[in-house]
DNA sequence: AATAAATCTTCAACTACTTTAATTTCCATG
DNA sequence: CATGGAAATTAAAGTAGTTGAAGATTTATT
């Protein structure tokens, strides 16, 4: 006898809820869609190079999107946690090769929607149309926001922006990946978190 | 009698004909949805707060869309020159008001497409939405390069990938404009050039 | 054509951030 | 619980980029 795994599907339902309103065939249609997967810390969700097969919801955890430069060095494009959605978005609206590497830095619960699955919900519950543009519109001004950021703020200023776009995940992950996504080095991180805290 | 000024389409068509296939019909129907404007030098073509009404197709000419920081500073998110649409995409597609500014820094001559025009587009012509999905697309992941590029780049390395990405621009426009996109001052760009030039 | 205004260049002093390297703290694993 | 390796801290010296100020050049206005 096998047994399924409970879903746990009150946090994206959830998140659907604040876009768009679905009665309870939908919801259990849109469940049917979602498969369960466990990515443990350090392992990978995407590979640079590789297609991005899936739209992962973040149940529990945190992962991180970088590129790795000439040198070897990271930069992080941005993090995942509870609540958000996460992939390559261009490599799996293309289904072209992902410019980036998608790792996990806490063991990691997802809910992954698959392409065809996706095509499916669309054309059952039309409505998810509007939900995943939103999405993708919201994902939009984050980087432009984040651009302009780049061109005004000083690295102390962005900090204190990270930390109020990603509540507590100063202290759950590591420096040096906080350091990679605003664009300074670890050292100068520490140095920074010290005059911040020391006033 | 009133005379309408000759729409130069060509460029247009040719830039539509890059992604989709259009019959002669469909080109002149979207020919018909299509407004010409101009806008003279150093004037506004959307003001931060205001809705953007249209899209709009540059014919000739160069735009800059940028946003003003507390200490007065200009900050530029992207130019637009030739063959290119420029709007603020979010304020478009929302209608909510506009986070940027956007002026020509040339005269310039535009096809514009306003909102209720496009929705006519989709519902006649439902090859568009492929159209304005990868021009959607091709500026989101121009973006995330930015994003990636500010990280990774120094300001050399950020002035090269501009002149590769506007070709010519950097004689056309002031230089200030180019210093206020790249994250600089304008004191230091002209270093920059005078090391570049140099070698 | 003359003048005013904006922009660009150059230099020197300054600040934000990096690099290197040594020391300490934190964890993962045997 | 011991220990080896990664990550964080600190300090000192170096570099990329800023600021301010003066002069030169270009562009706009009368």
């Amino acid at each position: 006898m096998i047994i399924f795994a409970a879903m746990d599907t009150d946090l994206i339902l959830q998140h659907v809820a604040q876009h768009i309103r679905l009665d309870e065939a939908e919801q259990t249609f849109f469940n049917s869609l979602l498969h369960p997967a466990t990515i443990r810390r350090k392992d990978h969700l995407l590979l640079q190079g590789n297609v991005s097969r899936h739209e992962s919801f973040i149940v529990k955890g945190c992962l991180r999107t970088y590129t790795v430069d000439d040198n070897g060095q990271d930069h992080v494009l941005m993090f995942g946690i509870e609540g958000w959605w996460i992939s390559d978005l261009y490599s799996f609206l293309t289904q072209m090769p992902a410019s980036c590497f998608i790792d996990a830095l806490e063991d990691t619960s997802l809910l992954q929607l698959s392409k065809p699955n996706l095509e499916k919900l669309y054309e059952k519950v039309p409505k998810f149309e509007r939900y995943f543009r939103l999405i993708l519109q919201n994902a939009f001004v984050a980087h432009q926001q984040r651009i302009n950021q780049s061109l005004s703020f000083t690295a102390g200023e962005r900090y204190l922006e990270f930390v109020r776009k990603y509540p507590g995940l100063e202290q759950r992950i590591a420096q040096k990946h906080i350091a990679a996504y605003l664009g300074i080095t670890p050292v100068f991180l520490s140095m920074l978190r010290r005059k911040l805290s020391g006033k």
